[in-house]
DNA sequence: TGTACATCAGTGAACGCGCGTTCACTGATGTAC
DNA sequence: TGTACATCAGTGAACGCGCGTTCACTGATGTAC
């Protein structure tokens, strides 16, 4: 499993240890919110003594970061793969809800309320963006905006008398190409960006209140919902 | 201000006491969080000994449930206010991003990562279902689903070919007659349950993120993406 | 193969700290006559 | 108006606890000759 390349005897057992202090902190993190990690405590259900374990992160903050900058390398491994077996928007859809639903406080921790007076270090903002570029590909080989592209939609006529329900997408698209810095060197045209970010904020919408218990006692199968959005999210624009 | 109708001094004292206590409390969970927030801290701040603030709560927990349930009992308050003064679905979901960003760690207390290991007392779900209630009144008065009501778009024929891209909407609104427990007895059809769910899952997407700190560093505007998406939501739909 | 040495994982004691909560108490405020 | 009493806000000491972190140390493991 923990393919640890070739390495001492010694570094294994390290990289062993390493991997148990991490899996017992997603325990308690699981059972007693982030802010609750303790060194100590995971000291004590590994059967060590609590000093031990700055033989291997030099404190509580170390720790919390590498758990994030795991989870968020967790998620992009994911996508990368399901972008390599050809996935499409759709695809990467299921594969954010399983892997947020296999473990909810890793996505909690990296998309929920924030660790008070934690502030990610440079490399877990790059793997942030990584994933935001395999959404923004993916958004960008949905079927175009229906053939007719500025054209209206042969409506009965009557262009600008109630002109105002659809105005405020493009006023956004045209928004975001004044602050297209967060995709990079992306080339992909201001509707995809708004897509991207639309698939990021709808289906969090979906996942974070289903994660944090917000539907419990309403019994409706969240994934139905989840779905549903999705299917409004990928299906052909109507003409604005 | 504090209204406190007909009391005696010493009422009078006591609600003022209660009041600046939560006031610290707000304080404490905007800057460490809500898991940090300490009784002894708070009664430092207010200047006076740890034990004096068992007078005014019975501990710790009952605290966070009285911070837990004005926070519920003020969004309650906007939203009654808004509807009294006419607002529809669109005035709602600005009334709930002013609320929100005016502070946003009360609007994280309750609709974010949950406190590890703590349980609303009854009441306090019975004020969020009064939200919804409100959300769904609200929501039953939009612009019904385009005139033609169950019948076809008059389309070209051919019924059920690549039938199935708007299927999942129309699935989850089924699915919803059969969970619309938590709507109580509202009497408004699953379309319109769908549409509240909506509603709320895509606000709070676009919100949960922004004040999560999650847009630091994309310069766009959350405010347009907001209202983009209010815009979306309330947008007569066209027939399935 | 055997010895001498370096590395390093883990221990236990100690540091100072803050937590929630209890208890017996002091002293000010309000009430009854 | 004045005295006697009850109420109750707030104190300070104490309880046991767990935290992060440092330090000097023991003892096992690995390395060099």
């Amino acid at each position: 499993m923990t393919d640890t390349g070739t390495k001492t005897p010694r570094e294994r057992y390290r990289a062993q240890v390493r991997a148990e202090i991490k899996e017992r902190a997603w325990e308690q993190i699981a059972t007693a919110g982030a802010s609750a990690l303790s060194l100590n405590a995971i000291a004590k259900l590994m059967g060590m003594s609590g000093p031990a374990l700055y033989r291997y992160f030099a404190g509580r903050d170390e720790l919390i970061t590498e758990l994030i900058r795991d989870a968020y390398r967790s998620l992009a491994d994911a996508f990368h793969a399901a972008v390599a077996s050809g996935a499409d928007v759709t695809g990467l859809a299921h594969v954010l809800r399983e892997w947020a639903l296999a473990d909810p406080h890793r996505y909690l921790l990296i998309y929920g309320t924030p660790v008070p007076g934690y502030h990610a270090p440079d490399d877990i903002t790059a793997i942030s963006s990584e994933i935001m570029g395999m959404l923004l590909d993916a958004c960008g080989e949905l079927p175009p905006a229906a053939p007719a592209a500025p054209a209206a939609p042969a409506a009965p006529a009557a262009p600008a008398a109630p002109a105002a329900p659809a105005a405020p997408a493009a006023e956004f698209d045209g928004h975001l190409a004044d602050h297209r810095g967060w995709a990079g060197a992306h080339p992909a045209p201001d509707v995809i960006l708004h897509r991207a970010l639309t698939f990021w904020t709808r289906l969090h919408g979906v996942l974070s209140l289903e994660l944090a218990g917000h539907f419990t006692g309403m019994t409706f199968d969240p994934a139905l919902l989840f779905t549903a959005e999705l299917t409004d999210l990928v299906r052909p624009r109507p003409a604005r």
